[in-house]
RNA sequence: GCGCCUGUAGCUCAGCCGGAUAGAGCAUCAGUCUUCGAAACUGGUGGUCGAGGGUUCGAAUCCCUCCAGGCGCACCA
């Protein structure tokens, strides 16, 4: 990578001048290399003689102007200035970066992966709602970071797998049941109350029908304990598929999905209570068991198992944790959960630390919440059910590219405005459009060149040398990059300014260069540049899970 | 009251492990189609980076205080 040969590229300088006595002999500081932000400052700068100023006791520029002098010459490097107050800002050589193309093509759509991962078994855990009701538009939105943050993780060759935890057992799945057996009996005119706390959503009257259509009243005979199971259980399933319906719509796909109940059913749960209380984490107050969190620095303790010997989802959040760390051996765990669930986090890294393992290995993204609005106005509302809008509806009135480029083009700290009207039109205004838009012109292109029988697999990319030209390229070497970036910050959301960006480039050059002309060679030449910018945007489209379109 | 997140152009948002005149899209104004897709391109207007202190050669970025909004603070999940 570029980085790393200015870094060392630099520090040879800084030694070199050390001997020289050109600089004093002080230990030298972290280099960083960062892009600049205007063209005329080179495609990268490093601030380096400006740290360097501090504990050398010299001049900024004087070092600057050292260290360029020192530097050794490099195939990729055209010139490196030092500019005021103490910037050194280099410049590529043009006749390597237009010979990056055949690289990309080369690559293909492995283009951009790196090796950061190692291999190592990551799970990113998302989603993971209770099985009683729709998936909402906060649920989307963790779904399409998961997903695009898996796809990231992969790129840099992380071995990742995707999970959904079903939790489908404990407090809110009795109220789930008895929710739907009222509905159930009401449906069939027997006079029942649907519980205080209960599900009230209109979906719940809807599913109870549902039921008495596929299996008649057959439940209403029933003792009551049996019917709360056997109806339930049909509920909960019904409820399972939705949301695995929805999931496989929107593009978000699980590799395992977990069930709450297993955690019982195999014993880990007594084992990992067991561990805890052998470390002394456990303690019984005022008929219940907490987990006393407040020895490892929090603020106040949590109760694991309710004095009525039930217990809490924090306990079975337990069992699950150490089922991955300690059961499957993942080296790191990401869960991603909506800020409601942010208080949550303390706890659950306490936890993880009782267990004895590093709670770094367990990274948590929390995801703010979403308001939904059309046209600027608030939507609280759905029509159809009463509830709070789903999913389901947004996907189908936006569709399913828009949705996630809308979601992915948000850092996940921030709190967003889904406009429902503008993810719609299908216009200038609307981001998703521009981007596919770029790469159904690209298609466009090659189908004239397949068209013109025109073979370029020995284009020249040498001749590749206008300003507009080495700007796309510029853009395309920008790839890499920012996979590595989104691996270490877990922010999927810069594909979607990347995809702009690149979009906006390639708009450009098509502008400038026509690509198919009577100069034979010249045209070969940028039809591979065509082709590594098809590349690099399909993949840029595909690791946030939407199309690349040949037509639109 | 306490904790986490947020406050940047008219709107929606990037930038936040300090760096060079603060960016993008949309909106708005003015231009650009005889040739590969104008769902495009070029240029202009538009900013006390919530407010006030502090650290620093240098702060949107780090620290403190305050203001505003979101989300939590259960023997719910």
């Amino acid at each position: 990578m570029l980085r790393e040969i200015l870094i060392n590229l630099l520090t040879e300088a800084a030694k070199k001048a050390q001997r020289e006595g050109k600089l004093p002999s002080v230990e030298l500081p972290e280099i960083t290399i960062e892009r600049p932000q205007k063209a005329e400052h080179g495609d990268y700068a490093s601030n380096f003689p400006l740290k360097l100023s501090r504990i050398a006791r010299a001049n900024p520029m004087v070092i600057a102007n050292e260290l360029v002098t020192l530097m050794p010459k490099t195939d990729e490097i055209e010139s490196a200035v030092a500019a005021p107050p103490g910037f050194i800002n280099f410049t590529l050589k043009n006749n390597w970066l237009n010979r990056q193309v055949d690289h990309i093509l080369t690559e293909g759509e492995s283009f951009g992966n790196n090796n950061m991962g190692q291999g190592k078994k990551v799970q990113v855990e998302f989603v993971s709602i209770n099985p009683t009701g729709p998936l909402h538009v906060g649920h989307g939105r963790g779904a399409i970071l998961g997903s695009a943050l898996v796809n990231v993780l992969a790129a840099s060759g992380y071995n990742v797998e995707k999970e959904y935890y079903f939790n489908d057992a404990g407090n809110q799945m009795d109220i789930f049941r008895r929710s739907l057996l009222a509905r159930y009996l009401q449906s069939l005119g027997i006079k029942a109350e649907v519980p205080e706390n209960g599900y009230m959503g209109n979906y719940m009257i809807v599913l109870a029908q549902e039921i008495i259509t596929e299996h008649g009243d057959k439940f209403q005979k029933l003792t009551e304990a049996e019917a709360l199971k056997q109806l339930g259980d049909i509920g909960i399933g019904k409820v399972k598929d939705k949301i695995k319906k929805d999931l496989t719509q929107l593009r978000v796909e699980f590799d395992v999905w977990f069930r709450e109940q297993s955690l019982y059913e195999n014993g880990q749960y007594d084992k990992v209570m067991a561990i805890l209380r052998k470390g002394d984490h456990l303690a019984e107050k005022e008929g219940a068991t907490w987990f006393v969190s407040t020895n490892l620095g929090e603020d106040k303790d949590n109760v694991v198992v309710r004095s009525n010997g039930m217990p809490t989802y924090f306990a079975t959040d337990i069992a699950y944790h150490y089922n991955k760390f300690i059961e499957r051996h993942f080296e790191k765990v990401i869960d991603i959960w909506g800020a409601d669930h942010q208080g949550h986090v303390p706890r659950m890294k306490a936890v993880v630390a009782a267990l004895g393992i590093d709670p770094e290995q367990l990274q948590i993204i929390i995801h703010q919440m979403v308001t939904l609005k059309r046209g600027g106005e608030l939507v609280r509302v759905s029509k159809r059910t009463g509830d709070l809008i789903t999913l389901e509806e947004v996907m189908e009135e936006v569709g399913v590219d828009a949705c996630r480029f809308f979601f992915l083009a948000r850092s996940a700290s921030s709190q967003m405005d889904f406009d429902l009207e503008l993810a719609k039109k299908q216009s200038q205004e609307n981001p998703v459009y521009y981007v596919q838009y770029a790469h159904a012109r690209i298609t466009s292109i090659m189908r004239l060149v397949e068209e013109k029988k025109i073979t370029f697999a020995d284009g020249d990319t040498s001749l590749l040398t206008t300003e507009p030209e080495l700007t796309l390229i510029r853009k395309l070497l920008h790839f890499p990059e920012l996979i590595e970036m989104a691996t270490l910050t877990l922010e999927p959301h810069h594909l979607a300014y990347y995809a702009q960006e690149l979009a906006n480039t390639f708009h450009a050059f098509y502008k400038d260069c026509r690509v198919v002309t009577d100069d034979e060679a010249l045209t070969k030449a940028r039809i591979k540049l065509v082709m590594a910018s098809k590349t690099v945007l399909a993949k840029t489209l595909h690791l946030m899970g939407m199309n690349a379109p040949d037509r639109m």
